[in-house]
RNA sequence: CGGGAUGUAGCGCAGCUUGGUAGCGCGCCUGCUUUGGGAGCAGGAUGUCGCAGGUUCAAAUCCUGUCAUCCCGACCA
């Protein structure tokens, strides 16, 4: 092949430009593309796959904590929306509104919206659900003994942002949402605490990807949240992301739609909420966080396709039994149910074009027979995280291959964990931190104990803000690098997507 | 939402300055030869030039508007 072709088929290296070749993995991976409108993406096959398995996966856990799934509308009156100050306040800006019911033809033929059609109040497309679903939990609580509620839905919010990219932020976006209510401030901290554990495990043993789990600070708090709880990680450009949220409410939104519920003392009292959630933001970490300049890497766990087989052959009688032997070790590798194991059977393309091809398409393993192997008895396994080729006995395959696929996830998880903290610095003065922040960027450990306006003034000065206070703490006094005075906090700043 | 750039075949682009029958590469289809790291040759199909107006005998080309995308900011999962 032309070198110029086979360098036009590249993707845009990450040091070349890193925004690009984010793009360039979504587009060539095919996980989604443009849909003709602004900000929103349509998400193809290939990264629905990834969605589902996330969907399964967690939805399990879910269950296994007690929690049940159920559905509440799209279509928020904003009369509801505007119950809470804060939280109105937090999403005004980026709301999605419903005016009319109907289109009509105008004079000059055109589909236009009925004038007539004008709503008595307007609908707000949820940008997340928590209105519309304590309006309904005033009607369920009544008594300690409803309490507590845990419920969790998957659906698509809409939230009206100016600059989108996708997966990582687009205005219409797909997540799950849990909506808890319980009798005690204490039960619902646990609860919140206890899906953030839920999430960190999640996205650590199934996505290997390593989290910071924390607090966020006032300033980076959900709108109407007493504590909201994060765990981020850091991409490879070194700024990090938020992958879940967990939310521990207080009472603001029982008190916000007056739900109150009888004690076993006898006397009146408001539930107290959490919500959480993770979004397919997660897909996009996972192009962040794994892939390389080859295509995207997905984690064997998250893979739709596990290992991709790949029958090489020059003669049609080679082609016969290549063909056949990949029919037996599909058949066999059907009944042990350990792996999902496709073969590319496509004639008209050469090896080399789908060794490729499904690298880019991130699927973890490889498995390559041809003539040679099968006179040797053997198979060509091909790792897609480090490149490397192993020769097996074919007998061996189906135990070889969960392992190697578990191998794949651990060294996916301790590349990234080690990248992290190779960026990963302390710094102990703001200069010190101006400086470092713009040589070297990454997660900056510090002693804080500024006020919400201290962490404005870092963000104008320095783009960086607080991400997360870690549950971790070691519990030592130091000196705040803001404002010098004598703090056990330490908080993770670093510059954000 | 402000500043900059770009929209021409499925993808990447040329043509626009100076208006006059729509072009290249890749991909796609057919056939033959190929196939252990992006195959070769031959033949073939594919376009309301982003969309809507305007100027003109004539618009991909000039003018106005609009939509979308990308980059850089402010805002956010």
């Amino acid at each position: 092949m032309a070198k110029d072709k086979a360098d036009s088929l590249k993707i845009t290296p990450r040091d070349q430009d890193y925004s690009r070749w984010y793009l360039d993995i979504v587009d060539r991976a095919k996980l989604a593309e443009e849909s003709g409108v602004r900000g929103c993406m349509v998400i193809r096959p290939e990264g629905f796959a990834i969605w589902e398995k996330m969907q399964q996966t967690l939805d399990k856990m879910f269950k296994d904590t007690g929690h049940s799934n159920a559905y509440f509308p799209l279509f928020i009156p904003v009369s509801y929306f505007s119950k809470e100050a804060k939280h109105v306040s937090g999403f005004a800006k980026e709301c999605a509104v419903v005016t009319h019911h109907r289109l009509t033809s105008n004079e000059l033929g055109e589909i236009a919206v009925d004038p007539e059609a004008k709503l008595g109040e307007p609908l707000v497309v949820r940008p997340t659900s928590e209105t519309i679903i304590w309006s309904a939990y005033r009607k369920w609580i009544q008594s300690y003994r409803d309490l507590p509620i845990l419920l969790n839905q998957w659906v698509n919010v809409c939230r009206w942002e100016l600059r989108t990219r996708p997966f990582l932020r687009t205005t219409e976006f797909l997540w799950q949402e849990g909506h808890t209510a319980h009798a005690s401030f204490e039960e619902a901290e646990a609860e919140s605490r206890q899906m953030l554990e839920v999430y960190k495990t999640f996205v650590e043993e199934y996505l290997a990807i390593p989290v910071f789990a924390g607090r966020k600070t006032e300033n980076e708090k959900f709108p109407g949240a007493e504590h909201t709880y994060t765990i981020e990680t850091m991409t490879q450009d070194k700024r990090a992301i938020q992958v879940g949220t967990s939310h521990n409410l207080g009472t603001t939104f029982s008190k916000a739609f007056d739900v109150t519920y009888l004690s076993a003392e006898g006397t009146q009292e408001y539930p107290f909420a959490t919500s959480w959630g993770i979004t397919t933001r997660l897909i996009g970490t996972l192009i962040m966080v794994h892939s390389d300049d080859k295509g995207f890497v997905c984690p064997p766990r998250m893979a739709p396709l596990q290992v991709i087989g790949i029958p090489i052959y020059r003669k049609d009688g080679e082609k016969e039994q290549v063909l056949t032997r990949f029919k037996e070790l599909q058949q066999q590798f059907k009944a042990s149910e350990t792996f999902s194991f496709k073969v590319d059977t496509r004639d008209n393309l050469s090896p080399g074009f789908k060794f490729n091809d499904w690298e880019l398409k991130g699927i973890p393993l490889r498995l390559e027979i041809g003539p040679r192997d099968l006179k040797q008895g053997n198979a060509v396994l091909v790792r897609r995280d480090t490149g490397e080729k192993i020769i097996v006995p074919q007998t061996e395959l189906e135990s070889q291959i969960p392992a190697l696929l578990k191998e794949i996830h651990n060294n996916l998880f301790t590349k990234a964990q080690e990248f992290q903290s190779q960026n990963t610095y302390l710094v102990s003065t703001y200069e010190e931190f101006q400086t470092s922040i713009e040589e070297k960027p990454g997660f900056y450990l510090v002693y804080f104990d500024g006020t919400p306006e201290d962490e404005e003034t870092i963000q104008e000065e320095t783009k960086a803000t607080g991400r997360c206070i870690p549950l971790q703490q070691k519990n030592e006094i130091g000196k705040c690098f803001y404002t010098g005075r004598a703090t056990s906090q330490q908080v993770i700043f670093a510059r954000a997507y």
